[in-house]
DNA sequence: AGCCAATATTAGGCATACCTAATATTACAT
DNA sequence: ATGTAATATTAGGTATGCCTAATATTGGCT
């Protein structure tokens, strides 16, 4: 039986932990204090209380530098991918089985992701047939292992001109994945980005159209895109 | 739109509700400081201080009386029966979409209970077909009613020779449910008290089975009857 | 090097929900 | 009526997780 996180955690420790996760991205890079009370919607001085208590736990679940930052120990990670993978399972499995569209999935699965139990998850696993992708595009992790990495970049960053795939989109905001539900920019959807005016407004053409649509920073900044998938690979 | 519970409560908080209606029993007795302490797992200190508290808010939950016990007032007993009605879809949900055995399900389901929004209970029970009963044979009430009251009795209380067909089996005991399965004693099931003995053990005939089988004190405590349901009703 | 705004920490506090120890009340038996 | 065991309350405490106010530190700009 592969090793699990073994330690009990509150539901404020969980959220520490996955914004410490989401914060640190790819290259775990330390995260400061101001970034997780602005991410979990709570003063710095609280920030700083908790984090100094994760140190000082054993196992301890973070490493923190005063003034510099913190990062995640390994049980942190594992924690927190655990949570990941739980959320996203959810989103799924609220999305394919109880029907909610997929704005209104995230709310729910950010509750309950802290209180399924291992059985449940299971369960949902195998109902759903052991799904690799959640609603919005994002990969969900293998149990007991880490989230992998996908060769995708933000729709702000791609080459002008260039064909690409969205990859995923955020699920942080509702009116957000509304809006690009409604311009039909969805995970799978092949685009080409033609213009970027100095507000960064883009200028997309989406698959044959040929008129293209005008998607505002705000909303572009919710969508990541690849390259696309050719029929070689 | 029915008006519904708009008052926030606590786990916590909500376990009491839960507690003292179901201590309650239909005639809405009042509840001891003891039978809490005792139902909730806690110290006799700890509820007194929770049942003072709870009768200062406004709208208040409970009315208190120093020494004699505890009452749910009117939206206590709609918080309370939202939570018996989250507790059975649940349920009858892990059961019927993810497989769970009938002894695996409560203690899920007494975790998420607290958690689920209304839109995900609208969700389940739409699913489920707005079921009537749980996988134990208890009534769901319907969404913002108070559950309603059915003709059983302890299997303990049924009079030897009389049939009855068993109306629901606690869900509070996994060991107890694995063992009432194994003996076949579930809800819609025919059976005939023969004898009781002092040690209060019955030796019951089930359905068209010639040989009776043994049920102890502590099982038989677990079962409801009732009459058999005629074909004219 | 010095200034200053932003970031971050320290100190003290509030609310929630439980604990133990000490004390008060109740109800039952005699 | 009295005694006593069980029930229940009061008083003070701990842990968790957040808050504000005051203070310290950092990093960027000049």
């Amino acid at each position: 039986m592969p090793k699990q996180s073994t330690l009990a955690t509150t539901e404020s420790v969980d959220d520490y932990l996955k914004a410490i996760l989401e914060l640190g991205g790819a290259e775990a890079s330390q995260v400061t204090t101001n970034a997780l009370a602005g991410r979990l919607g709570i003063r710095t001085p609280s920030v700083t209380g908790m984090l100094q208590k994760l140190a000082l736990q054993r196992p301890s679940l973070v490493v923190y530098e005063k003034h510099r930052g913190v990062r995640l120990t390994a049980a942190g990670k594992r924690r927190a991918w655990e949570l990941v993978r739980h959320h996203r399972l959810l989103e799924l499995f609220l999305h394919d089985v109880l029907k909610y569209s997929w704005d209104e999935v995230h709310e729910e699965a950010e509750r309950l992701e802290h209180f399924i139990s291992e059985r449940f998850e299971d369960r949902v696993a195998a109902i759903l047939g052991d799904p690799e992708i959640d609603p919005h595009g994002h990969v969900i992790p293998q149990k007991y292992e880490a989230g992998v990495l996908r060769d995708e970049v933000p729709l702000a960053r791609w080459p002008l001109g260039t064909p690409a795939t969205i990859s995923s989109v955020s699920d942080r905001s509702a009116a957000a994945l509304r809006e690009l539900e409604r311009l039909g920019l969805m995970p799978g959807v092949a685009l080409t980005v033609e213009r970027r005016n100095a507000a960064g407004s883009h200028s997309i053409r989406l698959g044959a159209h040929t008129e293209p649509i005008r998607v505002s920073s705000d909303l572009a900044a919710c969508v990541l895109v690849a390259a696309p998938v050719t029929a070689l690979s």
